[in-house]
DNA sequence: TTGTATGCGTTATCAG
DNA sequence: CTGATAACGCATACAA
């Protein structure tokens, strides 16, 4: 490739800039930056006319040269493991939607549930060219010293769902305990009784305070815990072949479970994408019950019920959040935990079962 | 609030610069800059002490003052019209995974079918803090001038699924020809004589295709068209209402269609929905099939068939793409319309429908 | 091999 | 009311 660098030049589109409009008009820059700003210093004849070439020759300000010199670029981060996950994209919706109205651009990044990616997207953007970052850890992740260095330099954090506990800021999460536990206590009682938990590793807070939930209802209604029943997914079900391992390992089990439990999105999914290989009915054979928010869940009558997050006014409420300690309305120190009310939907054959069991008592 | 800016500047963390190594250092700024860029002209010993010392403090260059530098942000934008829609999700996370892997950042903004954002969402980072942008059209854009002005200005333009014909770069899309064609022709098969067909808006490239497709078949097969039953949705589906009323036209329709194609994602969502609403069971009542994108629809035995995009494989290819024309290694004037092939699923009881019509043959 | 000066586009400070 | 100058952080042409 020849004179690549001139070449660019020569074809990229050269805007039109302040000097340009100074230069054209016969003033000075600073008299045309002002005047475009509509400063009371200006004579309004001159506004006029500078106004005026402006519009006509389409000005708009350089964002960069903007950012540089006010140290802001109005845009955020956001890293989530997996952005064509209906629970993320519902959240970025909300953050985007928010940040729309406040005039911030969103960038978006994916660590695909590995710590490695998490760090390297937290790298580039983070060290200036964002303002804010709203982030979701990923599974892998058990080492925060990255993100707590970048709380420690000021870098305004939301976390959203998946929360660090050791790190002081803002948090937005889900009522996991209570979705779970409900969750749990819908499945006994439809009348299961050995009823299963498939979860994210111990390290996602996410998965400590569902796990948690799911503990409680067991034990509230008089039924062992039993921890051969609980099975981890390290990779959160991103990897298939390792939800399909713990379900196998699950089913092979002497006293094998007759409900499970799954403990977020993407287990729901795909442990019914096993059952359906499986070609075994759900839950004719095994009762199931998850954490999902595909939206076509509740239009198709399937065959189990869902716990679902208010994920757009998550992502609503963490931007919210991030405004008001980018924007200094609010002191670093005074961080808050916002936990908003899971929903659990009833429906498809446990509904029966549920109903039944009602008549029964 | 009190001096803000003050206290803003004195919270921020404020990053090391070239300038602090060097003054540090007791060098001048553009010898750390070479040194940092390990240029030949700076001697192995300065290199070493200005890479330890920049190593230590955990140097970072400032995004912000490169681009303005090179006047490229290493970032493009994304515009769609919805975030947590499947097929749109999948595309993002195409583009993401591309642009990861070539140290661009993506920045993304919603047009929500309304053309008013679409033109905001293009002005701001339009103007220069984008090197390039992938964008689909919403429903409402009829006036493509702004786009055309990007264009000519040079800005790289790759259209994704909702294509404009006029303006001359790179585009990617489904083959929604034939999809449409083998979606209709699977309800001829099945059976259905009097196929509706609901779609986007006529100003959409895709509804034009997936229509065209819907005729052939209909024509191919001796049936006539009936344009009473093609109903257009103005936002595409995103009014929840305005579907509900094209369906009730359909079904209060004296000839009453006993099939129904609907042309895109959300519309397709919105059928089952409305159906579900009127405790129609699907396709006893009525045959479906749709176009759809979304996740769980293999797995819960629904009771239509779908068509599906390439999503992800679309927005690879549409930021490979782009970074062609941003990186100049093809001239704008060498534009491509890539058209990848779509998947149609066929399952639940349009399948044994259609296993009984083959039988009877 | 290193340093000085300049510019990227903008705004703020100070001077006129 | 307007203009010259410096600065934001970096890279590079030109000097030494």
């Amino acid at each position: 490739m020849f004179n690549n660098r001139k070449r660019l030049l020569e074809m990229k589109f050269e805007a039109i800039t302040i000097k340009d409009i100074a230069k054209a008009l016969g003033l000075s820059t600073s008299t045309v930056s002002r005047a475009l700003r509509d400063s009371h210093e200006i004579s309004p004849e001159t506004k006029r006319i500078v106004l005026e070439y402006a519009e006509k020759n389409n000005y708009k300000p350089n964002p960069i040269a903007l950012s540089l010199k006010e140290r802001r670029s109005r845009s955020i981060g956001v890293i989530v493991c997996e952005i064509a996950n209906s629970y993320f994209s519902q959240v970025i919706n909300g953050i985007e939607s928010i940040a729309y109205d406040n005039g911030y651009n969103v960038i978006i990044a994916q660590s695909r549930e590995s710590f490695e990616k998490e760090i390297l997207n937290l790298q580039y953007p983070t060290s200036r060219s964002i303002d804010g970052l709203i982030i979701s850890v990923s599974t892998e992740s058990k080492d925060f010293n990255y993100l707590k260095e970048l709380h420690q330099k000021k870098m305004p954090i939301v976390f959203v769902d998946r929360i660090v506990d050791e790190i002081e800021t803002h948090k937005v999460i889900a009522d996991n305990y209570t979705g779970a536990y409900n969750a749990t206590l819908h499945l006994i009682e439809c009348g299961y009784k050995r009823i299963a938990a498939i979860t994210n590793p111990f390290t996602l807070s996410i998965s400590r305070e569902r796990l948690a939930g799911y503990k409680s209802a067991l034990t509230d209604n008089g039924i062992e815990i039993d921890d051969e029943l609980i099975k981890y997914c390290q990779h959160g079900g991103m990897v298939f072949s390792e939800v399909q391992t713990v379900v196998d390992e699950l089913l092979a089990n002497k006293n094998r479970p007759d409900a499970i439990f799954a403990a977020a999105d993407k287990l729901t999914t795909n442990c019914l994408r096993i059952f359906k290989t499986k070609k075994m009915s759900v839950p004719d054979d095994i009762g199931i019950i998850g954490f999902s928010n595909i939206d076509l869940a509740e239009l198709l009558n399937p065959p189990m019920s869902v716990i679902r997050q208010p994920a757009f006014e998550m992502g609503e409420v963490a931007m919210k959040l991030l405004l008001q300690v980018i924007e200094s309305k609010r002191p670093v120190t005074d961080f808050e935990t916002k936990i908003l009310s899971t929903e659990m939907l009833i429906r498809g054959s446990t509904k029966k079962l549920f109903a039944k069991a009602k008549e029964t008592v």
